[in-house]
Parts: C-alpha cells; structure tokens; sequence
DNA sequence: AGCTTGACCGACC
DNA sequence: TGGTCGGCCAAGC
C-alpha cells in the first residue's frame, strides 16, 4: 500500500501542532529538533500539506510573515498575541527575538531581557 | 546523470 | 533595510 503522507511529513506537522499559540518556530528549528532534513525539506512538507495544521506558527528567520498568507497570518498572531514589531517602512514583521520557540521546556521565556 | 527549483539560512556589503 | 552569494537537501524534468 502507498503511504499518501510521508512518514517525514507527519513528524513535521506533529511539530507544528505542538508550538504553542503566540510562539513560532523557524523551518531550520523545526529540522534542527526534529534531528534530520533541512529547512527546505520543512518549507516543501509545509506548501504540500501545511493546511491542516498552525502553518502561521512556521515560519522564516527573519520573521516576515508567509508571503501570500500575510494577512491571514497577522489575524492569526494579533489573536495570539505573538510578539510582532513594526519596521521603518511600516511593514509588520515577527520580533523573532521573543517569539522564536526552541520547543525545549515549557512555552515561556517572552519576557527575557529588554531591547 | 545533470540542471533547475523551492513556504530556507547565514555571511557579507 | 535590502540585495547578492554560496550552501543546503529533496523533488521534478
């Protein structure tokens, strides 16, 4: 029989559900955890079957929202009240610093250090 | 078997 | 802040 989710597939949503809301982890965090593929293996499981789980909760180092999915994504992080900054050109961006999730130990650690 | 592409990343300028 | 470059790994052609 043929499997129609690879068996990596499954491990790397059962990752995404587990990120708490208003946490995100980077697709490299997600490789990096999960002991084996890369970022980019994580980025194609995500376009191919990342509906069906928090895919706003994935997302790019340096923390700009998925193109395409943008407001979407910021209806999401607003209801969650993920950590997000503004830049100078006025465009919304994740403050990764606070939001970026490790996936080790409880989801806390979004108050740390100020600036 | 070789080249291109992709929901990537880090270094550099 | 933003653009380029090299490296990365798997899928498609």
């Amino acid at each position: 029989m043929s499997e129609e989710l690879p068996a990596y597939a499954e491990r790397v949503l059962e990752v995404a559900e587990r990120i708490p809301p208003g946490r995100v982890m980077t697709y490299g965090d997600v490789a990096e955890w999960l002991g084996e593929g890369g970022p980019r293996q994580v980025g194609r499981v995500m376009a191919l079957y990342g509906g069906a789980v928090p895919w706003w909760r994935v997302v790019r180092t340096d923390g700009i929202p998925l193109p395409g999915h943008e407001r979407r994504a910021l209806e999401h992080y607003r209801a969650e009240s993920t950590p997000l900054r503004l830049t100078a050109a006025g465009d919304p961006r994740l403050d990764m610093r606070r939001a970026r999730w490790d996936g080790s130990g409880p989801q806390d650690g979004r108050d740390e250090s100020h600036t």
